[in-house]
DNA sequence: CTATTTAATGCGACTATGTTGCTTTAGAAG
DNA sequence: CTTCTAAAGCAACATAGTCGCATTAAATAG
């Protein structure tokens, strides 16, 4: 696997390798504890979460936030284009417990004078493995 | 015995009622935390919370949760129509810190077989008051 | 190869958000 | 007024996420 090292000071470390791997294979968006549970090594929790805070920081991943509060991130597929990779709905699945972005663009509309930075989408019920 | 009293109806409460009146005045979605600062009653944690869930399920407020992952409560001002009480986007301010109603729908297809339950979108950025 | 630099990790403590169980209080109906 | 029970208060708990600090280990210079 290619190292996503954008930024040279970014060290690879075993962690890093880890966690972008469970969330490859997973292909989902995932929670830390999501990680944590299904990874082979013994992480820390806040490493994780510095892990996952730095690969967004470098675009590798993005963040969502579900309406369970927590956070999850997904690989960044569409990164080149910042803002197909950003603004796209998510699907949370209530009965597999998965988020997974999906491909229909979040589209709107504000009023004057709104600045928009972020975008946060999430459907949420039931996901078609779950139909 | 009176075992006809089938229909327990909600009762109405100082409580209930300072909590509603807070909302309504700010005209905000606000959180937990935002209502126990405004409103000039002590009220416990708990029973704040316990007050917006039910006046969610009774369709008089609706909740966001926002990409800080607290819960908002917001008034239900179309609550006749539930599709337009439901899906339209919020916008949070990451200067005046609070989260208001866009009129602006939320509109989207998803893939064959999914099952929408719960639409939570959320705009992050400045208002209009805060440009 | 060793030595140095400092990013990354582990650990523990801490904050915040939200929920739950249990007891007490009080609203509304009889 | 009495009864029933929803609602409120309190305390404990659960979970998510962050932060400071000491230690470890990548990357690199010598």
């Amino acid at each position: 696997m290619q190292t996503y090292r954008i930024n040279m000071k970014r060290r690879s470390t075993p962690t890093k390798e880890a966690v972008l791997d469970v969330i490859t294979k997973t292909g989902k968006a995932m929670s830390q504890d999501a990680i944590e549970k299904k990874i082979n090594i013994d992480i820390n929790r806040a490493t994780i979460y510095r892990v996952l805070n730095r690969f967004c920081e470098d675009g590798v991943l993005h963040k969502v936030v579900a309406e369970d509060g927590k956070q999850y991130f997904a690989l960044c597929l569409d990164c080149d284009n910042i803002h197909k990779s950003i603004n796209h709905f998510h699907f949370r699945c209530v009965k597999c417990e998965t988020i997974e972005c999906l491909p229909t663009e979040v589209n709107f509309s504000i009023p004057d004078k709104y600045t928009v930075q972020n975008v946060n989408c999430v459907l949420t019920g039931t996901c078609k493995d779950c139909f």
